[in-house]
DNA sequence: CTGAAAGCGCTTACAG
DNA sequence: CTGAAAGCGCTTACAG
């Protein structure tokens, strides 16, 4: 009841004055000056717990959100934090952005997106360009998702620039800058397993040929799979292709081409995957019936051919946060659920998220 | 070498930066007030002409350039923009997000992102929730995204709000919100056309069972090309179905089962068109060879099948472009580049972008 | 036609 | 750990 009044007062005041809640009056709700509102919002660790949480609920009972705006021009120094994209939209790009925007906001950084691309293979110009562009920007931190992780010349250049850099997937620690990774080893292992479960012993896969390194770590995990299970491995199971629905297509027309052709394949990408999917049925194959597919990732392509795809969701919206906090904090907190601090710059995300669907059934 | 510079540029910049020319530098210079500078800056007429020629060469100069952070807080609030989603990652939605960032930096609004959903479909209560959510968020704008603008009791709802409301996609002009939609029903007639010119007489359409206005309008331009090149319209060849995958294979199957089955498709979404493809695989017949698919929005379903789809591109970017443009100056400009003002709350972009790809062959 | 003052909403720098 | 003051670069509202 109380809530709803204040609620109501709230939006009436909102209405009545035409404009929006500002650090004053937060300041006044809580029975503090408006310094303290400040640092409880910029994070500062030299505010007491009672006094943050009375600010924190009276932030939330207002709905308070800080001018952007006000910010930059008293600070100067807004953190401002880049998320780097290619241009090419997606429903991974929409789940990374809504994830940082929501966390910068809750951590008073201001998002910026940076375009590079969408041209591809990207040319060393275009890479010196761009960098110089976000050099430009007077970026604090930057984050590059994995879809950009083993562009390793932009990479390089994007390690000399004075700010904090945070890239996404990938494997190794490189001491240039902060990793999120997923285990997509283990992911490879998790999806190759499942099949076996299934009967299979003549599992396909096809791999990236950019191999970058969490593409490649999926078909390691492939091969500890097969391995655990007593299944040979066969080099003339695995093809590789550029990642295209295309590339997917033809690959997959060569791995079921031959006559003894697998009864599953997996795609080191959903949209391998759908490709396969098509070859499949162009093949004359049913799926799954007669060919079990899996792919990686939980991307829109899994969604888009029938059957759906069985596939591996990566943790985008936890990397991003995680992203974000880190450059908020300068570093990575200690205990990270799910998660594993391999160097105090790399953190390692460990949970496997499998999403089963319809495109994998039982052999023979 | 190229790092170096990267450095040097940065050094540069931040030395600008902290000494970036004002106002004050300005006015000192041309030997006026601040006042005055800031009159010449935004035109008004009231200085004398010498006095303006004067400030106009300092500030050319020093090549001052206004801060804009500052400008939006000194001249009034800045104005919070919402734009609502459903929570579905998708590359609509980063295509929307990304555009409507940019414009909202470049017009000195901040965006504020409001979720809706995921359920579907929504219940009353969901939405009143979210309205309320909506309510106490003090946003001066709300762009809701052609995805959400068949939802009548949300539109209803949102309606009330103290706050300018601008709906993208949809049909009739409505006075309690500015609409910007797109012709699709010309988008209907283009694609049926191209079929048509293709050789196609038995043209099946799988619509939205939802009704959405966007939806309808395109199977009215359907009914318009048939009209127009003297062909039948015939019940048989109209499926309706739940805009998803299986709701596309089954429409598909059902509008291929019969004796006269069409010789192409056509889908109200891309995602009914991918369904139809799949459904065509099931059915043994080859896309485009034995049968036509084509669909509507360039979405990253039309690229996850195989052949890809032919389909019509919606001028998203620039939709939300010219909705956060309305909101920032409150009203629509006289003459938008391809785009025609219905009525002052109303635009309607009659560009048509036929995106050609592998799904339409010859019939017969 | 022009200017001095107040203030937008926030942060930095200092003081307790 | 918390607060009072000054000021970021500009505009609005008032005064000449």
């Amino acid at each position: 009841m109380c809530g709803l009044n204040a609620f109501k007062q709230v939006e009436e005041y909102l209405v009545a004055k035409r404009r929006s809640v500002t650090i004053k009056e937060v300041a006044e709700l809580a029975g503090v000056s408006q310094m303290t509102v400040s640092r409880v919002l910029n994070r500062a660790e030299t505010v007491r717990q009672e006094t943050r949480t009375r600010v924190q609920s009276a932030i939330q009972e207002l709905n308070y959100r800080p001018n952007l705006m006000a910010r930059h021009l008293a600070g100067g120094r807004t953190r401002l934090t880049g998320l780097l994209h290619d241009g090419a939209h997606s429903s991974e790009l929409s789940e990374l952005i809504v994830c940082a925007l929501q966390s910068c906001r809750d951590s008073g950084q201001q998002l910026i997106l940076e375009q590079i691309g969408p041209v591809e293979p990207m040319s060393p110009d275009m890479i010196d360009e761009a960098v110089s562009a976000i050099a430009a920007a007077g970026l604090d931190g930057l984050i590059v998702p994995p879809h950009l992780a083993n562009q390793s010349r932009l990479i390089d250049r994007l390690s000399e620039l004075p700010l904090t850099l945070v890239v996404l997937g990938g494997t190794r620690a490189d001491e240039r800058f902060a990793r999120i990774s997923h285990h997509d080893r283990a992911g490879g292992f998790e999806l190759t397993s499942l099949l076996v479960r299934n009967g299979h012993k003549r599992i396909g896969f096809v791999a990236d040929q950019s191999e970058g390194e969490s593409e490649q770590d999926r078909l390691a995990g492939y091969r500890d799979a097969l391995m655990h299970h007593n299944i040979p491995f066969e080099d003339k199971l695995i093809a590789t292709a550029e990642v295209s629905l295309r590339g997917g297509v033809d690959a997959g027309r060569a791995l079921i081409g031959h006559s003894d052709r697998p009864t599953a394949i997996i795609g080191a990408t959903d949209k391998l995957a759908a490709g396969v999917v098509s070859a499949a049925h162009l093949e004359g194959l049913k799926v799954p019936f007669d060919l079990s597919v899996v792919g990686f990732g939980d991307t829109e392509a899994a969604g888009a051919v029938w059957p759906q795809l069985t596939t591996i969701r990566r943790p985008l919206s936890r990397m991003v946060e995680l992203a974000v906090d880190y450059l908020a904090k300068s570093g990575f907190p200690d205990d990270v659920d799910g998660a594993e601090l391999v160097t105090p710059q790399h953190l390692n995300i460990n949970t496997i998220d499998l999403i089963e669907r319809d495109s994998v059934a039982a052999s023979g």
